[in-house]
DNA sequence: CCGGATTTGTGCGTATGTATT
DNA sequence: GAATACATACGCACAAATCCG
């Protein structure tokens, strides 16, 4: 347990675990017990180092390593803040963007880039389970929630039967939505694959997040209540924001 | 369709889509139909050039963005190569890492760094459920695929029960086997959470890979078959060598 | 707009214990 | 056992950014 206010809270000195890291956990563990809050400024470091009799190296490093697993962000003149913690992402058959986001308190909306027919390339035939060559629609899109970009995703649908979902979904900002215009009322997830990587320029632009940063890549395939693939998608969360839960 | 020797491959010029990117889907169309299998050397780029009719320039350029997203990999002097393409790991109730990889007809191995009794902190506590403080057996290891690390897995277990496991674990190079040791003869998956960021310097030595490289973090709770927490992991895998697919 | 106070960022020097060579 | 390298920790000083009266 952690001293609230206490003048001081001791560490095992010489017992294996270095001092940084006692200090590391015990900041942890008052930012998983809400103790401070998400948001919140940290104690300044001189103050925290009289907190635990050490060094404002020690201290430092500690917050340094919070830093990188992105639990804290330091300001050079402000101070240190207690990161948001990233929103949990479902990943199960019946996950709709909206609904995830309605229930943690947000409002969605999703904002069609642009789209264009194409002809399916190997990656997007493989997935709708099309030929090679086969006419798609391909739309480009940005998922917000509250304004921040959670996501940039690449979806193609099979054409002719999906043509002008396009505009339905400009308007209507949900894809569930535009779906049930055109008779769409349900559909489920077949397939999930996740990877990552380092946002590149493009995508760092239309995610507004600096190049370089890390994404999580989930590719994606829906289908009708009837088994038929009706969509496949390639999302890239910026990986800051969101942790992505498996459901089942 | 590309031509597999043909003398030319027509572009559409003029049509939208540019020449680079066109001749990035005819090469990406090659690789994931086979026709350049993983490890092989893509023509040279003079060749490809002569082949879909343009400046050696653009096909650099359609092959810069096949490297960025992993396909390939360019050595100066050598040529450019066919990345293996990651190993698929499927993330289900019964996952066993073994099992997955004698599937993918490779030799799993898990080396065990070091292990050491603690008190759990404030993270450890929540995913095992019991009280901050309460004694449990943290665990580092590496899992490989035929000698290549895939991972690298912090692993928490409640004490006193599973006290010697780790021994256990170093002799067998399986969880499942050590498990079955301590008399827990099956296990299932209770909840998976997935994140992803850039590789710390103490992991990329442990994994043999450069610092700042994407890792996909999953953090895992395991139960017996009684429902109770037995383990709860966090793998770090090289995002460049896995994907992970979502079973159900 | 100034100027001081606060807070983080950076650099240097020193010392100690541990592990490797 | 000696030499070397590395991680850890402390102390001091100043720079840079921010805040506030």
């Amino acid at each position: 347990m952690t001293a609230a206010q206490g003048r001081l809270d001791p560490l095992v000195r010489g017992g294996g675990m270095a001092a940084w890291r006692q200090i590391a956990d015990a900041i942890e563990s008052d930012i998983v017990s809400g103790r401070l809050a998400a948001g919140s400024r940290t104690p300044p470091e001189m103050q925290l180092a009289e907190r635990f009799g050490v060094n404002r190296h020690t201290v430092r490093r500690a917050l340094t390593h919070l830093a990188q697993s992105g639990l804290v962000r330091s300001a050079q003149g402000k101070g240190t803040f207690v990161e948001p913690r990233p929103l949990a992402y479902p990943l199960g058959e019946k996950t709709r963007f909206s609904e995830v986001m309605a229930k943690a308190g947000k409002e969605a909306r999703g904002e069609l880039l642009f789209a264009q027919h194409i002809s399916a390339n190997a990656e997007a035939a493989e997935a709708l389970a099309v030929e090679i060559g086969a006419p798609v629609l391909e739309m480009h899109t940005v998922n917000r929630a509250d304004g921040v970009a959670l996501s940039l995703s690449r979806t193609w649908l099979p054409l002719p039967r999906f043509s002008g979902l396009d505009q339905l979904f400009a308007r209507k900002g949900s894809l569930t939505k535009a779906y049930s215009k055109l008779g769409v009322d349900d559909y489920r997830r077949l397939s999930t694959r996740i990877s990552a990587r380092p946002a590149e320029p493009e995508e760092a632009t239309a995610l507004a997040i600096p190049p370089g940063k890390t994404l999580l890549v989930v590719k994606s395939v829906n289908v009708d209540p009837a088994g038929v693939r009706i969509q496949a998608t390639q999302s890239r969360f910026v990986a800051d924001r969101v942790e992505l839960v498996v459901e089942r």
